[in-house]
DNA sequence: CGTATTTGATTGCAATTGCAACTATAATGC
DNA sequence: GCATTATAGTTGCAATTGCAATCAAATACG
């Protein structure tokens, strides 16, 4: 078989593998009484940076979000008191998202459903070798689209 | 680094993947005047029928859709005369999708800007045995999450 | 400087999704 | 057979997403 039909068939296993994993996931969080993967997600992002925040635009590139799905998202966690809004001084048409001490205690808490679920649906059936080389295949592949989709591709 | 660690990183970058690969090939279907991935899915699945029809129930399935979604595609590309609904004879509940003449000329269409994006944002960046393996640990995950979710895990 | 362009973020509105009923028929168990 | 439970598919409604338009501030440039 060549090259390019092991990659199309790795294609759509792929789409496969991510509706089903990502609703595998999302009904354990879900039943576990916790918020969506993506709001997981954004808090992550939040407590990765030094400082516990970030710019909306810097927030949407690291999650994959469009903008105003950004704002959305950000909106309900707002509102869930999770996040707050912090005006830029120095550019005064941006804001940052900053995680509250309960967006922390949050992400603190969904972790542990979240790990148990990554481990038991995908960890589990890897190899440290597969698990590896899945994990550069994917991450050459987002390096170059990431760097084409810069202006428009 | 252990397996576990391994197998984290490889689903962090998954989910990554999945989000910017899907949306760059959305848009270029979209630039393309093209109708979403979904539909060339669901066509795909009906074509590749023996006899060009599914049960309702048996294409949610495939293409990895709730009920209630898949019963709105099919309504969306029924009324854009790709796909008829069909009553089934022996079970008087059921329905089958089946595709039009319009459908196999769309998917026919749609597939060499699809098979270009795949090629380019995923294919081109992987060895003909990384894919393979991207693949297989894929298809070993996806088998197992089906198995367990038929029984509400 | 003063105008034109770009960037950051939000908003309105339509399309899509998710979830919980709901209808109809089929299968099961007594 | 008849009541009970399960399966197939659809629908109502609220939540989320996608897209184009908008507003404000920053940057570029003649």
């Amino acid at each position: 078989m060549a090259q390019q039909d092991s990659a199309r068939h790795a294609w759509a296993i792929f789409l496969t593998a991510h509706a089903v994993l990502v609703d595998a996931v999302e009904a354990r969080l879900a039943k576990a009484g916790l918020p969506p993967l993506a709001w997981y997600d954004l808090l992550w992002a939040l407590e990765r940076a030094g400082d516990d925040r970030r710019r909306m635009h810097e927030l949407a590139d690291l999650v994959v979000l469009s903008r105003s799905n950004l704002t959305r998202l950000v909106d309900r966690l707002e509102k869930a008191r999770l996040v707050r809004r912090v005006r830029s001084e120095d550019d005064r048409r941006g804001a940052y998202a900053e995680i509250t001490v309960e967006g922390r205690k949050l992400r603190r808490k969904m972790w542990p459903v979240y790990a148990v679920a990554i481990d038991e649906l995908f960890g589990v059936h890897l190899t440290k070798s597969e698990a590896e080389s899945v994990g550069r295949a994917l991450r050459k592949v987002v390096a170059a689209a990431r760097g084409e989709n810069v202006d428009a591709e």
